[in-house]
DNA sequence: ACCGTCCTTGACAACGGTGTCATTGCTAGG
DNA sequence: CCTAGCAATGACACCGTTGTCAAGGACGGT
């Protein structure tokens, strides 16, 4: 770390010009340069000319918040967005997603990281009702949302991506969780794999619930029984993962066909079959693309998730709701698509 | 798609509760219930009980943005980020490191994402003065930032994290670009290369520039002549790195060594290796790390920077400055690290 | 009993804008 | 020439909260 000097010294005299003051340089009422900052109507063009050069001249800039308070409908033009974690792939894309949506409006995002803890969920949300965001798009960890009702009620826009909450009647944007997860079994079920298992995320998460479902009820479709198959759950972090894969591998009877729910877990198990060598003789069907993943060798087949849409149609319906859209909740599923790269399609061992 | 009905209809009667409403409830002056709300001391603990309790009976969420407008210091208590793309890991880590420190302090991150352009630049640096952010943290592409001077004379501050800017100034976040691009080349040579390629981002921007000097400087420095050594510039893309290093592959006496100046460069360079079958033959050193690359045959060598470390320190800066240090623009260098995982340990082949 | 403090409390102005409405000056129609 | 009608403009209240300040009450010391 280096220290560069220069003359910096003294400090603010936060003296930023305010619409008085670009009033009084042009002179005319503060009134008048509200108008022509806001584009409206029958102001003379000479009078524009006039405010606009005043307001060049000492860099206005509104103060948005101070308008909003008086200016009608109460829009702040900013909404806030609640992920897993702004550093997680995942959570990127459907950043993206609704900044890409809130930008072509002209609304600013509020981006915060849940870290699936619901004290820190409560706190993030309340932070974001006393910036009075338009809209709030959450992928929530608690498990009962109902807390938010009177707010929805109040005419707050709630929309949840990712996960289903409980407890409140919102607009939804999620993935086709169960189904995918039975598209990925069934597609290890038909290579030939008989002795699969299930690396789940916190059971308590909502998607984790639903792909453990599609799994389990893809084997009971094709009358494979349930009761022997392991299904390890709460696997939060790629080291969790790790450690579970190895002593699934390492076990007796080990699985021929392994089903991750989680981008981390399947990097997680990933690691592990490396580790013992496996990468080519245990398949592997993960839950959500990951980057770079075609270019292992194998490549690692996956159901992927499409996070990008998602941010954008979840956005989209809360601009819709903010038009004034009042109809009934709309759930919207987002559909994944199963990606054979090479992993998945690993037949089992003769033995 | 799908709809799910349910009844909703009607709308917002926008009754939010304010301190006035709060006040009467609880049968106090409405200043009362501002110090209850900001635990302000020299209240008599049975009204703080009364007040509570009305808030509470209200769900009432004090208005930020209003009460901002009166308090002290003016602080909103947010701040602007301003990165290459939000959807980036890069970005993403840079987002979190702010994210982590700005929590500690109740502070709201408002993340936009840039695709280096200019103009988007200058509209959202516009969007994010008019919501008054205390801090703005940014990425910038502008070759010169000369206008936001009276911007941070007003006392906005302003904190630069990976690109140094132009015509001002203001504290700096950056890599040790020109010194890690050497020491990446530094490796390459020490294997035995003579014959080396750059592959560099675009050249406008800063860090790129950074980087190619460091790699000429390098090769300057143990002799190696310049004048023939292939320096492809303006790849900002995956799909154009990878077609000028198919180029550079194909072409006449190809480079025994490449070294790439950015992930998805790096990710480009990859690519045309294996198309060629040419990843265990040609080395690759890449600048700023990418998850998984460890996971590759062979593993991919890259210089990684520490983007969480470069926004929690960029933050600490930021919050430094509104604490009210006043002291000369400062530089912080956050170190890189050669990790060298096999791809950059290749030594040329005989011929 | 008297007075000076200190603790509580609320009235009121102010923050930087917008909504409403009244005022002024033209213009066009009768 | 008179007047309705409209364009242009600014005075003023108000948005929800905090800063200032003065007033009232309790309390302790003499």
């Amino acid at each position: 770390m280096t220290t560069m000097s220069s003359q910096h010294g003294d400090r603010k005299p936060d003296t930023r010009a305010t619409m008085r003051d670009v009033a009084a340089l042009a002179g005319v009422g503060i009134k008048t340069v509200s108008r022509v900052i806001n584009d409206e109507p029958n102001v003379s063009s000479a009078t524009v000319a006039k405010v606009r050069d005043a307001a060049e001249r000492l860099d206005y800039h509104p103060d948005l918040n101070a308008g909003n308070l008086r200016r009608k409908g109460r829009r702040t033009r900013t909404i806030g967005l609640v992920v897993g974690s702004v550093a997680n792939p995942f959570s990127g894309a459907v950043h993206r997603g609704v900044e890409d949506t809130a930008v072509e409006r002209g609304v600013a995002v509020f981006a915060s990281s849940l870290d699936d803890d619901a004290t820190r969920e409560h706190r993030i949300v309340g932070e974001m009702l006393r910036r009075r965001v338009d809209a709030l798009i959450l992928t929530t960890v608690r498990k009962n949302q109902s807390q938010l009702v009177p707010e929805l009620a109040r005419g707050t826009v709630l929309v949840f991506v990712d996960r289903e909450p409980a407890g409140i009647d919102a607009d939804v944007v999620v993935t086709n969780n169960a189904e995918a997860a039975a598209e990925a079994t069934a597609h290890l079920i038909e290579v030939g794999h008989r002795r699969l298992a299930y690396l789940g995320d916190r059971r308590e998460l909502w998607t984790a619930q639903e792909r453990r479902r599609g799994f389990l009820e893809q084997l009971g479709a094709v009358g494979i029984p349930t009761s022997g198959v392991p299904v390890i759950e709460d696997l939060h972090t790629e080291d969790a993962a790790y450690a579970a894969t190895l002593e699934l591998l390492d076990g007796a009877n080990p699985p021929t066909g392994l089903f991750s729910s989680q981008n981390l877990v399947t990097i997680g198990a990933l690691r592990a079959l490396r580790e013992r060598g496996l990468q080519r003789r245990v398949a592997l069907v993960g839950f959500d693309d990951v980057p770079l993943v075609d270019m292992l060798e194998p490549g690692v087949t996956v159901v992927a998730q499409n996070p990008y849409d998602m941010g954008r149609v979840a956005a989209q319906r809360a601009f819709a709701r903010m038009d004034g859209d009042t109809g009934g909740p709309v759930r919207v599923v987002v559909p994944s698509v199963l990606i054979p790269r090479g992993s998945g399609e690993i037949a089992p061992e003769q033995r």
